[in-house]
Parts: C-alpha cells; structure tokens; sequence
DNA sequence: CTGAAAGCGCTTACAG
DNA sequence: CTGAAAGCGCTTACAG
C-alpha cells in the first residue's frame, strides 16, 4: 500500500496540490470556504499526513536541533536534556541527543553527521578539542550555543555557571563553620574544561582572599575509578582536610562511600559540600549540603537562544551567560552541630 | 554564500551527478581510478557535504529513530536512553527523545510528529491509552518495540522486567530475614501500567503462596507528591509494616526520607529493599538492598529488535521479552542483622 | 481565488 | 564505465 500524497489528495479534492498545500500551511486567505472543505474532506478520507522531510527539504528548514552532551552520565547533563527538550516541545521543535562520550572524536562526527542532518541549530558541551570546528561553525553563522563549558577563545553565546560564585558560597560556609583546612575534589580530563579550571581557579582564589593555607594535596583532579583511591589517601594522612567540596555528583558519592568506608564521620571528621543537587540529598544520613546549578533554567535558556538565533539569524557571538547557583545548608557540611 | 550541492561538485570534476552520488555511496565497482580520485579531489575542494534530508527523502529512509519515554524523569527512563543512543551510535542511527510527560494526549502527538518526520521506527514506552494509535501502527507493520510496558492487548514485541521474579526476589529475602509483615509503595497513574500492575499482583501472589497475611493498607500507590503522607500514617499505625519494598528509584526517596523525618530506623524498625538500582545505594547509612533492572542490556535489546525490524521487515508480534532482576543484599533490608 | 511549473538535493534504473 | 532523465513529496513565486 503505497503512502498517500500530496497529488492523491489534490486529486481526490479535484484541486491542484497548490491549493493542498496552501490549505496545510494554513493560509486560507484567497482560499474559498469551499475549497477549504474539499480539501478537509478530502484529507480525512485518504487519511493523509504530509512529509515533513520533503517539506524540509524545500524550505531548508528540519525544525529539529542537536544536543551534543560531553558525557551523558552526569545528572547535569540528563537534567539539561530534559530541560532543553521541554521547552523545544513547546516550540514544536524535535531533540536529537548524541553522546560525546567525552571524546572529541566522537563529536566531531556527531557534528558533521548532525549537519548532514541538516538540523537547525547545536547546542553543545564542547570537550575543548575542536575548536577549529567550532570557530568554522560560528563564521559562518550557524546557529550554536555553548552550555557548561566555553566555546573556542570564549566566543559564541554559552551558558555557564557562575562558579566563582559557587565555590565562594561553600568556602565562604565552611569558613563560618569554622572549618579552614578545606580541599577539592573534581573529575578531570586531560583537556582544560571549563568547570573543572573555573573552579580549581576560584577555590584557590577564595582562599587566598581568605588568608587560608593551600595545601597542593587538598586539590584532587582525578578520573572516576581512582577517585576513591586517591581520595582515601589524602584522609588517612596525618594531617587531612576538615572540609572537601564535591566538584560534582559524581565526584560526591565517591566521597560519600570513601567516608563510609574509613569510617570517616560526617560532618564531625569531615564537613562535605556538593556541587550539583543530588536526589538523595534530603533523605541522608546527615543530610547533605548542595550548591545547586539551576540547570532547569540554564537549558531553557540554551534552548531559548539557540531557537531565536535559527528565527532571527545569527547576531553577536560574545555573549556569556552566567547563572547564580544556590546553596542549600543542610546537615553534612555543619561542623559547629558536629561539636 | 550558496552551500554547494552535488551539481557543483560534477562540474568541478566534470563528471555528472550520478558519477559524483556513486561515488559518495561507495558503489566504485564500476569506477574508474582516476574518475574516482577526481571526484575526490573536487569533493574536498569544495568542502561538499551531503545533504541527508534529500537523500532521506529518495530513499524513504532517514536512519533516525524516535524514542517516548513516559516520563523523563524516572532514573529508569535516562538509563535506557543511553543504553538506546549508545547502541544506535555504532549504526550510524540518531535518537529522537520525546518526553510524553505522562499524558496520552502529548504521547500522541509526538507518534504523529515523529512519523510526519519519517522516522524509521519507535522505541515507546506507552502511557496505555493510545492502544488503537499502536495498533494501527502494528496493522501497518511498522518498525515499533515497547519497553517496560506492554502494548495493545499485548500485541507487538515488547521488552520487560521480569516483575514477578523481582517481587520474589525482594519477599524472599524479607522472609529469610524474618520480616512478614511486608509492604509495597509505587507511583501510582490511573492507568494500569503494566510494571504497577504486575508488582503489585505479584506481590499479593507471593504473600499467599507464603501464607503471609495480605493487609491491603499495605499497599500503597499513590502520586508522588502524595506518598510520604500516605507513607507515614501507615508508619505510625499500631502495626505499621516490617519490612517495605520500593517500586521504583523516586519512591524509594520518598521512603528514606520520611523514615528519618520520623526517625524510623533503617533496618532496625523497618527493612527496606528498592527495586532499581540507585547511585547513592552504597554511599547511604545504612546501605541499600535493591533488586536491579539490567536497564542497560534492555534498552540495548530494545534498539537492536528495533533496528532489526527496520532492516528485514516486521514479522511477528507477539514477542515479549522478560529481562531478569538481580538482587545485591546490603544493609537496609537486614533485620537480623539490627538485633 | 486557483493552477502549472520549477525546484529543493539527492538516487536510481536505464541507455549507451 | 558514465550520463541524461525521472522522480522522491513537498513549496513557492508567478500567471491568470
């Protein structure tokens, strides 16, 4: 059974597949009342539903983007899916995810295959790797936003974290909390992402400004599966942190299980602060304190950036939006109620 | 500036266009070297790439997929996202996710944007009212797979838990600890999903087969934002549960949460298992017994079957995959242990 | 107010 | 071994 086209329906109609197509693009202006039934009629009875890939085809317009995540394992990264794809659905506007599995090879083909797509626009995690890429992509005007991480020399519009501001709020709390000896733990890459340095850059900063002692092993840069080890390590040393900010989730819950299974109290022993609102935040023993990215907002606005730069052109590219994380006090991170 | 298209290309190396669509098709058979390299050269000259969407539209093929999750924000839904993407990734297919937010209505909508935009097939997990959307679909032998829900009357190849085996699982080991007085709490729609239903009907099977006592206040499905006041009347009952078993990841937070606000001990007062695994399961005070989905192999099951019926054509459908649950025994759910 | 024609950028029998 | 032509299913000036 051979799909019905935009001829079947002209013909079953008795019109011209002008006319078909007129009606289905809604512009009834010249369009006599009774054409306009015909037409309907006509489309209810052969049961017709238009090609949406002939017509992008022809309007050079897929109203489709592409996400590029670095690694979709990260809550961040689910949270910022969903929050770009809903609001994309109220813009009738379709998702294509692509995992970049932090490899730059990886993008780059998930970049060109997206292109050859023909979608609309990018939104990106760019691992750092392929600048060049992305430099071409913003001289020629293609829709692109950056999210999480800078695009290449800081241009094109991205959407960060203020992460000064978010490890200035756990500092500045430990601090209250009279908890001075005070380390980092984040995930690293080879490459310089954007979190990762802005906040090393800002933990060392703070302190500075604080007149706190940086102890070099108080900042741990580490991938995953040697976090654990690493981070044990720096516990059983004579002199540990008192207090240790998460990077992130993921680098959290290796805390959480390294302190667990050192028999490491929390916050008595140690006074432990995550980067990123984790789901189990309230229902732990203590409960845990999070400096929370409003990630629901930063996607929205990716996305919402990115659909005016597909509707109105591409404008400036030097726009860096920062949002305000929040800090959320709760049980892990107070050490003074530990006393 | 003109994007160059394959006409271009043919001039530049002098040739025609169906030499140049052979070539980028790799059908050299009948290529001579020269003719092959010139295109080559004329290719990279230009920069040409090829425009998927007009191929897409000659061969009525766009190697992109849709995914519907019912609600993207179970752990369970992001996890088989992955597993889909990661899977579609090594056949050069992309993912469309849309997210039905639990309304039939949206669900629907996305069914028929995904099809006006010729996807190749769809991986749906079904809110359960739209069973004549699917079984037109089913009728018409298009590409289609369920997962974690079954589809009409059962029709169409879908992928599942083992739900019954995971309930067994989760009482049997309550039982072995000494727990009888066992409780179940899931989210709860108004539909009759297919993963609520069979936990719930397994659980009350498996309570007879072992001469438990079935008190129907145990069982609690409720929305989420409804569950801990339901949850903690039944906790300050005269006889509260013993021992409770999570339906899923978000419910299980809800069962944390309102045991330490109601200072209930884990698993002292009350043993609890989760069927999902969690990310903090063994980060948590005291560890979580759960009982997994292998959420991985199943969305990879589910986008290989997919994939296949876009290949070789849909036969038949009525094949139901059952995955199988595994249990990891940690703390939560050890009463003995609390003595 | 409606229709004939051209064209979007490819692929694919078919002819030579 | 290569090319001319038709066609995928739409949209869009333009003519009338």
């Amino acid at each position: 059974m051979k799909k019905t086209n935009i001829a079947d329906v002209a013909e079953e109609a008795g019109v011209s597949k002008s006319t078909v197509s007129q009606y289905l693009n809604k512009r009834y202006h010249f369009m006599g009342e009774d054409t306009k039934n015909t037409v309907k009629a006509a489309i209810e009875k052969l049961n017709y539903k238009p090609n949406y890939i002939a017509r992008s085809l022809k309007q050079k317009k897929t109203s489709t983007i592409g996400v590029i995540v670095a690694n979709i394992l990260h809550n961040f990264s689910t949270q910022i899916i969903q929050a770009i794809e809903n609001y994309c659905q109220l813009h009738q506007i379709h998702v294509i995810v692509s995992n970049a599995d932090d490899s730059p090879h990886k993008e780059k083909n998930h970049i060109e295959m997206l292109r050859a797509k023909q979608v609309d626009g990018l939104i990106v995690f760019p691992t750092g790797e392929n600048q060049e890429v992305y430099q071409s992509l913003l001289d020629e005007k293609y829709p692109l936003v950056f999210i999480d991480r800078l695009g290449p020399n800081g241009n094109g519009p991205s959407i960060l974290l203020d992460n000064e501001k978010a490890i200035h709020l756990a500092i500045q709390h430990l601090i209250d909390e009279q908890v001075n000896d005070i380390g980092i733990v984040t995930t690293s890459l080879k490459q310089q992402l954007t979190p990762r340095f802005e906040r090393v850059e800002a933990y060392q900063k703070i302190m500075r400004e604080n007149n706190l002692y940086i102890n070099e092993d108080f900042i741990i840069s580490t991938e995953l599966h040697k976090m654990k080890g690493t981070f044990k390590k720096l516990l059983n040393k004579s002199n540990p942190p008192r207090g240790v900010i998460a990077g992130n989730d993921l680098s959290l819950i290796q805390i959480l299980e390294c302190c667990r299974e050192e028999h490491v109290k929390i916050p008595q022993d140690l006074a432990v602060i995550g980067i990123d609102e984790v789901s189990f935040a309230k229902a732990f023993h203590p409960t845990i304190t999070t400096v929370a990215q409003p990630t629901f907002d930063m996607g929205k606005k990716a996305a919402k950036i990115l659909i005016q730069e597909i509707n109105e052109g591409v404008k400036k590219h030097d726009n860096v939006y920062r949002f305000t994380p929040d800090i959320t006090i709760r049980e892990s991170s107070k050490w003074l109620l530990g006393k």
